[in-house]
Formats: C-alpha cells, sequence, structure tokens
DNA sequence: TGGAATGATTGATAAATATCAATGCGTTAT
DNA sequence: ATAACGCATTGATATTTATCAATCATTCCA
C-alpha cells in the first residue's frame, strides 16, 4: 500500500510524503469540528480511500474548470484559492492552512471546480473522493447540517469581503488583508506574516505597484516593518483603524 | 384561523392578503426544486405553521442584524437582498421574484439577519419558522442535499459576482447589471426592465451619479431606451459584448 | 562567473471614479 | 396653490487607482 509500482517505466518508488503520512486520518478528523458526527466506520472508511499527495510551492492542486472529482484536507503547508478571473487577473478568496477542508460549490452542483487552489508552501494533502463522501452524508445527516453550517459559515465571510473589496479604499484593504493575515493565517506567529507581492493584490482586488505604494506608507509611518515577504505588523491598533475606516 | 384578534385595542381584523392566500402551499412548493424531495406529510406541516403577509414598497422584511427566526417564500411581487455596508453605503446581492425561497447564512451557524430584505413592488411572503425547517431537515436528507445544492448554487453566483464587481469598470459592471435584470429578473417582459438610479448603483457598487451618467452613454448610443425606473434594452448583443469586454 | 529569469520598487502619467453643488421635476402634504 | 420632499440629472472638480516604463535586487542555473 505504501509502495506505488508504476508498470509504464517499471520503476517502484516510496508513495509520496509516505514517512509523515500517519497511520489514521482520526487525528486531523479529531481537529476539524464538521467532522465530529462521523462515526468510527465512517472515519474508517475515509481512511482507506483517502491519498495524501505533497505539492512543493507553486503547484496547482486543484484547476478552476475541471471536474471535482475530489475534497482535500490539507494537513501541512499554505495554500491559497483563488477565482482565475479576466486578464489573466486573480482574486484570491482565502489561504487555508492545516488542518483544513477544501471543498467547493461545484459539490451537488454542476461537481466542476470554481476555483483554483495552489500551494503557497510545501504543503501535503488528503484528497477525499466525492462518492465516498456523498455516501456519508446520505447515511448521516448530523453530518449534512455540519456541511451546510460550513458552507453558511464560507457565505458569511464571503458577504464581509464583498464590503470590504467594494466599500473600502486601498488603505483599508491593506490594512484588512494584514489583519486577516495575521489573526487567520500566521496566527500565533508574533505579529509576523509572509506573502508575496502580487498575492497581496490579488487579495485585495488591486495592481500589484499600488499594493506596494500602500505597503511604503505604512512602512514610512513604522505602522509595519519589510523585510521580503515577511511584514511585521508593529501597531495593529493602528491598522484597525486604518480599516474601520476604510 | 383567517382572523387575528388585536387584543389591546380590541379589533377584529382581516388577515393582510388573505383573499389570495391559497388554501394550501403544495402550489407554491411544487415550483421550487429545493423542496422536490419533500413528502406530503412534510408539506402539510409547512402549510400549517406558515404565515403570509402583505409588503408595501420600501418595507423591511429582514433587517440585517436581528435574529433570524424565520425563512420565507415570495409569493408575489420582488424584492431586493443587500448587505448594509459602510457609511449607509448599500450593495445589492440580488433581487429575488416569485416563487423563491430567502434564506440566509445565519442558518445552522449564529442564527442572525446579515442581509436586509426590502420590498421593491408590493410583495406576499409566507414565513417559515426555522425549527420547522430544522425538524424536516433532520427527517429528510434529500432535502438536507437539496438545500446543499441550494446554497452552493448561491456560492457560485456569488463567486462570479466578485469578479464582476471587482475585475470589471463601470460600463461592463452597468452592462452585466441591466442584463441580469434581464435575464433573471425581468424575463418574458419584452427586455423592458424597471430600477431606481440608487439602486442600479447599489447593483453595481458605484455610485448614483456614474450610474447615471454611463446610462445616458448607452441611451446615446440607442443600445437602450430610458423613461423614468422603465428602461429598455434595445441591443442585447452590444451589452454582452460591452459587458464580457469589462 | 555571467546571464536569464523572477519579483520588487519607483516615478511619471493617464484613466477611472467619486464628490460636491446646483438645478429640475414630479408628487405629496398642508 | 404652495411648500416640502424625494429622486434624477448635469457640470465642474478632486481623488483614487491603474498603467507604463525603467531600474534594481536576488536567485538560479549552465
Amino acid at each position: 500500500m505504501d509502495f506505488i509500482k508504476n508498470s509504464t517505466f517499471n520503476i517502484t518508488y516510496r508513495k509520496m510524503d509516505d514517512k509523515k503520512n500517519p497511520k489514521h486520518c482520526g487525528a486531523c478528523i479529531s481537529k476539524m469540528p464538521i467532522f465530529n458526527s462521523l462515526t468510527e466506520e465512517q472515519i474508517d472508511l475515509i481512511n482507506q480511500v483517502r491519498c495524501r499527495v505533497k505539492f512543493n510551492p507553486g503547484e496547482v492542486i486543484f484547476k478552476q474548470g475541471t471536474a471535482m472529482t475530489h475534497i482535500i484536507v490539507i494537513n501541512e503547508g499554505l495554500v491559497k484559492v483563488y477565482i482565475e478571473g479576466i486578464d489573466n487577473r486573480n482574486l484570491i478568496l482565502r489561504f487555508v492552512k492545516p488542518v483544513s477542508i477544501i471543498g467547493g460549490p461545484g459539490f451537488f452542483t454542476d461537481y466542476k471546480n470554481h476555483v483554483t487552489t495552489m500551494a503557497v508552501e510545501e504543503t501535503s494533502a488528503c484528497f477525499i473522493d466525492i462518492q465516498t463522501l456523498t455516501d456519508i452524508i446520505k447515511q448521516n445527516k448530523d453530518f449534512a447540517i455540519s456541511l451546510l453550517q460550513w458552507v453558511n459559515n464560507h457565505t458569511l465571510l464571503n458577504y464581509y469581503k464583498f464590503i470590504e473589496l467594494t466599500q473600502k479604499g486601498m488603505h483599508g484593504r491593506i490594512a484588512g488583508a494584514l489583519l486577516y493575515l495575521h489573526n487567520d493565517v500566521f496566527k500565533e506567529q508574533n505579529g509576523e506574516i509572509s506573502i508575496k507581492r502580487q498575492d497581496l493584490a490579488d487579495l485585495t482586488a488591486m495592481s500589484k505597484e499600488s499594493a506596494i505604494r500602500i505597503l511604503k506608507e505604512l512602512k514610512d509611518e513604522n505602522i509595519i516593518s519589510v523585510d521580503g515577504n515577511t511584514i511585521i505588523l508593529n501597531k495593529i491598533d493602528n491598522l484597525n483603524n486604518i480599516s474601520f475606516r476604510g
């Protein structure tokens, strides 16, 4: 099971990320409230069908437009979830860190991926096929309700994002994005976050140059410190004010 | 049941909208795919607990921030669903016409209304309490899946809206909004739609003056005709082009 | 070690969009 | 009738934001 035979080239190679592959995925699942209602049997079933894969930074996990055959659980690393929009412009919806599930609005609708998911750091993810998941949902109504709760939570975040993107100026959006990264993505890292300029622009729906300029202003006012992709938030209160004022 | 005693003023008055109140709500429910999987008993239950109310234009049905105690079904009229954002600016998420259900992301999460729903035309709506609906969901897994499908469909529309609002210029957004109103809201009305200027601005996340100016340009090019709140789409292809180009 | 590629930065400029103020125009209330 | 109100319109202007072009730094690779 841990070794895969590639018959085309007649090579036996070790399954990727095998060393860190825990014996049973109950450990991961226990960290996600959405799976609270699963029975032992259902967890076992997931454990049997799941497939763990490692991705390097920049590698696409799901591509927008392809068939949605699996959902994934991020075990390690960091990924960004974004919509590929007009003229090669992307809109980053969120960053996802371990341990979290990534689904999509294609589930129960057209079974397509409507976003692209890309590894930002070295990432390992478990793939769980839609059919298994559907079977479990049909067996377990509490799990269905958990899913509804999960989706509704995301809808709520989308509502906030609508206001963030359409009713705030660039300063407010950048401050909001930095706070989001601090509070939700790079927690417990002492106010230190890490993001590429283009990603910051894609997260706030502005041009890269504009994002850089706002960042520079914040740096000049000592509200943040910048070193490459690392940004240190020196004055959170100040950022909160800027974000709030818009 | 059709008459309500108001004890404070000792007046017996006819329940609003009583005349048009159908005997049983099966008729409405049959028009909404989301309710396909309900049993006769479950439809009867909804029929017993629902409460039909009429609203005048401009009246708020649900107010953002209040407790979410019911979902509604729009039977007649037209409502707008919008987020109340910053500095009294609103963002209209969608218009809803009969027969459709209006829920919200508060369901299964914090049980609050995260949007405001307002009647645009004279509207009648049936209120169904959350508890009854929850009971039915727990009885009927297919209904739970229908709900998931419904929510996911809305998420997908929200994704389109993200791109619409953040990656298109004002011309594209106005054209897109006019086409949305034509295709989804004022269907089968010969290309004639009706909307206030402020609502068009709130739908496209721009100032009212900007919306008016774009509208005037389109009128000067004979792409649309304007008479008060009535707008006639003369050249749909042209609007599609403008919307597509952004 | 010298490109070549990638990403960050800056300045100059143009384009997009909002704001402000004034006016007009119906409808409603007194 | 007249005032008051809400909504639409227009012009002038200010602000916001994107684009373009050039430069710089860093890494990676042959």
